[in-house]
DNA sequence: CTGAAAGCGCTTACAG
DNA sequence: CTGAAAGCGCTTACAG
């Protein structure tokens, strides 16, 4: 009743052996059925239930996987974590989280502390800081040794192993080409993230779509939200635009922000656009049309994908998944008839 | 070089003892310099980690903490994970962190998995559905094993452990105080979350000071998101209504939107106050006042409190803190001059 | 300075 | 049907 038993406990209480009682407990078929149903009792009053990682050391596998994320408080994130939890507790697995705060530096040792035996895999979206300075040594070791790996969302062509993520690049040319369908002209791509490679790729798919249209390819990057107010009012003030496709849900949260505070109606004068539908986008006025990118789903998919290399149940090459993304529309478009 | 290697192999390739590597790993004073080189190159070579499993298995500790919360998407939890994210990792402890979702059944599960040797303490807030149906049989196991344990933000009081939590009634209080100081006369307490002992601790606060003031008091529950509209402006067009205390920051932005989309005037006809001090608070437009809950701060202590207690820091009676919480004036309420 | 032995809590092939 | 033994990967008191 005090503490912890453990089968030797249970064992000198019903005065047979450790073995017996684990076999009794796991319901073995070589056991009696009165014994079972002793050892179960004994079991129950000193409320045993087996030490994880005593089982865990003795069959190599433990049942956990590790997930390391940039960030909690991005939208994103928690939306993603909450699918790969619920898709691993289906599956019998734990998860385990560390965050990395977008450091190179914490992201390694989250990995340090997650590889040594404490998890049977690894679900890691990478850092700004080791996507911008292309270091992945810190994965030496996850490869070395063989462990399961899943990154997605911020994933990285430099090594192989299973990857989900979206087309970043088709999607935001697909969200340009909607603004294009409304009937916008002078669209800018606004971004806070340059340097990512998310961002990097939205940025190209909104030109590629820019380009095809024939129209004016106009990049803003915003270098802090310090500065955001200054900068994008100097550009609708100086240059004729009609259409604003912001690299994410704050800055295109943001960019309303300051355009009706100028005097810029919303659609009407500027159509806005931005990525992942969070609770601003859906609560703000006007709402944000978004492009959606399944957060959750890519959650599910990545613990899903993970568990499968776990238990061999896929083939040998690594697994790549793309995503496909949809429009949200809502109030900070036009409808779509209106073209032409 | 391939899979992971251990102890063992190290001793075989170094033709010494298991016991010599470990020592010489570990920087016993009992080993040779020339030995403790030779095992270190070794041992870098073969890319060595020790298993934190079987380390953890000897010692009887895992340096891991569990975290058990009801949903990640909160923007208050998701700081709150932050904070204990933050202080655990400083003091030297991983963080596991599981998801109830509200409900009773998953608390239940998550505590079993995390409290057969996979963690050396809890730290848990309450699911709605624990708090409800006050049941908390599934807590028995963790008092019985003296695991310690750390109760937030949603906590109990009917069984002996440490917390950490605010002043929820205080709080709310002060919330309404606040209104009262701006000049509001006829303040409503709106409330989506009935039921929760925070909810409850709110509106008593809210009546506390309505009646302190002598002003009248009025509650509003609202069912669900769904009749949110239908059920706020069927009371303002029916009631005098120039202050709005609502229970969480999604039915205070709510509210707001709804307040507008009818000709309210917000704060000039109606003010609003907010608890959580989130990003739709900070972002909306008006932008929110509201009572700031240091998420952070309170993961930061429940963390630091748990390590106290599991290292035997603490005094063996239960600590309970209680913090204060800030009110964070923005554009949702007059500022306090315009009173009398 | 090095090593053999015991033990953390479990499981399982093997004997009886 | 029950039990003794070995082993998962580590640490550490004890011998030499």
């Amino acid at each position: 009743m005090q503490g912890k038993s453990t089968l030797k406990d249970l064992a000198k209480i019903l005065n047979l052996s450790v073995s017996t009682v684990s076999k009794a407990i796991n319901d073995s078929s070589e056991i009696s059925e009165r014994t079972k149903i002793k050892v179960r009792n004994v079991a129950n009053l000193n409320n045993y239930s087996p030490n994880r990682l005593a089982q865990s050391l003795k069959a190599n596998k433990t049942k956990t996987i590790g997930v390391i994320i940039p960030d909690v408080m991005s939208h994103f994130f928690a939306k993603a974590i909450h699918g790969i939890e619920t898709k691993a507790i289906e599956l019998g697995y734990n998860v385990v989280i560390c965050l990395s705060n977008e450091s190179l530096k914490k992201e390694t040792e989250s990995i340090n502390t997650l590889i040594n035996g404490s998890v049977d895999g690894l679900i890691i979206s990478l850092s700004k800081e080791t996507q911008t300075l292309q270091s992945y040594d810190h994965f030496e070791s996850v490869l070395d040794y063989k462990l399961p790996l899943v990154l997605f969302d911020r994933i990285s062509k430099r090594f192989s192993c299973d990857k989900i993520n979206l087309d970043d690049k088709l999607a935001s040319a697909e969200a340009t080409n909607h603004l294009i369908k409304t009937g916008c002209k002078n669209i800018v791509f606004l971004s806070t993230m340059s340097g990512t490679s998310v961002g990097e790729k939205r940025r190209s798919g909104y030109s590629i779509a820019i380009k095809l249209d024939d129209l004016k390819e106009r990049i803003v990057n915003i270098p802090n939200y310090g500065l955001f107010e200054s900068t994008l009012i100097e550009v609708l003030k100086n240059e004729t635009v009609d259409g604003i496709v912001a690299a994410n849900e704050l800055s295109a949260i943001t960019a309303i922000k300051y355009a009706l505070k100028h005097g810029y109606k919303i659609p009407q004068d500027i159509s806005v656009i931005g990525f992942t539908n969070g609770i601003l986008s859906e609560n703000f006025i006007p709402s944000l049309t978004v492009v959606d990118q399944h957060a959750e789903e890519q959650g599910e998919l990545a613990a899903q994908t993970l568990i499968n290399r776990i238990e061999k149940k896929t083939t040998a090459e690594p697994v790549s998944i793309i995503l496909k993304t949809t429009i949200v529309e809502r109030e900070s478009t036009r409808p779509i008839y209106y073209a032409k």
